[in-house]
RNA sequence: GCUUCAUUAGCUCAGUUGGUUAGAGCGGCGGACUGUUAAUCCGUAGGUCCAAGGUUCAAGUCCUUGAUGGAGCGCCA
């Protein structure tokens, strides 16, 4: 007999056909009742085992324990459920050792299991962050599909240590206690596998870039990795990241469109995830309950999605930001660790904060910030006062996230790039690639980078990036 | 990398100014229970107090160093 899954018989009219579950045990209540999960949905399926089943096999009925049940689909007797399957044959997979077994059937913290990260999975948690994870990157797709743009995919391994995102691992299959040496002594790197010395991703925008610039409006959504010793609960050395890039768009269609993507995201998750985020809100309305007053959120999970669903985000420039927070009350009152002083200098988390979480309160955009701060391949503003040029940049700051997209129109005057990189001391020889795009038929183009695991901690309330993806890879930290 | 807090039973935690035999809830195990919903009820076992060194008549408690974990900051997505 064929196998249904427990996401389908729960929406099946009780009738009283034949069916067969398989799933694992949630709870065993009164000899009788099983709450029955297969992590189809986040509903458990309860089975009332009949009164002669063998007290043998009644005694492995264990939470935890691999079962398939043969009976059939009631409407339930009880109440908490409209149907229930009456079981007329139970088969035990796999038997569970609960005095061995680390997951209990009660609450865990999230520390205890992060080092069991091979089994959290089972929890009811986990498997809802990771329902909606699944969702948001088919939500990310099917936007994008929708709109013709066209998947590419960049690769893991690169030649170029010049893209200026961050500190790169090294590829390597030289024997690190024995290298071959050249003439004078350093590490032969043309020996090396690909005759060159290579890196892992931090970025795929640059050959997005070059696949922007035929196709017309391409993305990327693979992993990335950054070997920056960064210690936080929003970054990880390993995550997975979509960059759109789209030819003949400016810094506005590059807003527009970020800004549309989340939304559509977000409803997607609202609309196709209900259950899932029914388990999260609870968690969360339960983890902040250790939390004083002040701190704790005003809007529940799904009352803060549809906020940013049905709200326009805050759009404002560097320049307006920085009067804001330099005429604001934590500035004044010294309360800010890094007072703001004047234009030109990168805003802290803090700062971000304030402006997010305080006074505006909604999602912001951050618009045209000073060049001397951001990336090389950011298009100058025109018309800048002399020592404050800015870059069409734009960074989207979410609550509680901090930046979750980072993006800009990108230079295409040959010239002027050019300029840009011998300034920041970019090796255009690596670039030569690029710098091609702006002399053979270049446009203007604009694009972001949204991390896709800071979208599903702001989807699931999770607080901790490393409780959103399955094996997170940090500092110190690449288990399983 | 910096700052800070923590580490006591399987899990979450309490443990007074240093002073007998280190506690609780949940979980486990044994039993009862056929309409339960984090089921309930009765019984029961379970400890290298993170590690090493030090102070002291006496250390879970104080000091030093280290390990691991959390949070914040920096770097960013």
């Amino acid at each position: 007999m064929q196998r249904t899954k427990i996401s389908v018989l729960l929406r099946t009219e009780p009738t009283g056909t034949e069916v067969l579950v398989k799933g694992w045990v949630k709870a065993f209540r009164n000899n009788q009742f099983i709450a029955l999960n297969d992590g189809s949905t986040a509903n458990n399926i309860q089975i009332v085992v009949s009164e002669n089943t063998d007290p043998e096999l009644i005694k492995r009925i264990k939470f935890g324990a691999a079962i398939g049940v043969q009976g059939t689909l009631l409407e339930s007797q009880g109440k908490g459920q409209r149907v229930e399957i009456a079981a007329s044959n139970i088969t035990i997979y796999g038997d569970v050792n609960l005095e061995e077994y680390p997951l209990q059937p009660k609450k865990q913290s999230l520390e205890f299991l992060r080092e069991h990260a091979h089994l959290r999975f089972r929890t009811n948690t986990f498997a809802a962050v990771f329902r909606v994870r699944h969702a948001l990157a088919f939500a990310i797709h099917q936007f994008f599909n929708e709109r013709g743009f066209f998947y590419i995919h960049t690769p893991i391994i690169t030649a170029s240590d010049a893209e200026g995102a961050g500190e790169m691992f090294r590829v390597t299959t030289l024997d690190p206690k024995n290298p071959p040496l050249d003439e004078q002594g350093n590490v032969d790197y043309k020996q090396d596998f690909f005759g060159k010395t290579t890196n892992l991703t931090v970025s795929g925008q640059l050959e997005g870039e070059l696949a922007a610039t035929a196709l017309g409006d391409i993305y990327t959504f693979g992993p990335t990795f950054r070997a920056e010793n960064s210690n936080t609960t929003r970054h990880l050395a390993e995550f997975w990241m979509i960059e759109p890039e789209v030819a003949f768009a400016d810094l506005n269609d590059n807003m527009n469109l970020a800004e549309d993507m989340l939304r559509y995201v977000i409803t997607y998750a609202l609309e196709h995830c209900a259950d899932d985020l029914k388990i999260l809100e609870e968690r969360l309305l339960e983890e902040e309950k250790s939390k004083p007053q002040d701190q704790r959120s005003e809007m529940s999970l799904t009352e803060k999605l549809r906020f940013v669903t049905e709200n326009n985000f805050e759009r404002l420039t560097y320049t307006e930001a920085i009067d804001i927070l330099k005429n604001s009350n934590p500035n004044k009152k010294g309360k800010f660790q890094y007072p703001i002083e004047g234009w030109g200098v990168d805003l802290q988390s803090e700062h971000e904060r304030y402006l997010v979480e305080k006074h505006f309160k909604k999602p912001v955009i951050l618009t045209n910030y000073p060049a001397a701060i951001k990336a090389f391949y950011m298009r100058l503003d025109e018309g800048a006062e002399p020592g404050k040029e800015t870059v069409s940049a734009m960074d989207i700051l979410f609550p509680g996230i901090g930046e979750i997209v980072g993006g800009s129109q990108r230079e295409e005057r040959y010239d002027v790039l050019l300029q840009k990189m011998q300034a920041m001391h970019i090796p255009e020889a690596e670039l030569s690639w690029y710098l091609d795009t702006r002399r053979f038929g270049s446009c203007p183009h604009a694009g972001f980078g949204l991390g896709f695991e800071r979208l599903i901690l702001f989807v699931t309330g999770m607080t901790n990036i490393r409780d959103v993806i399955a094996f997170p890879r940090y500092p110190g930290s690449a288990e399983f």
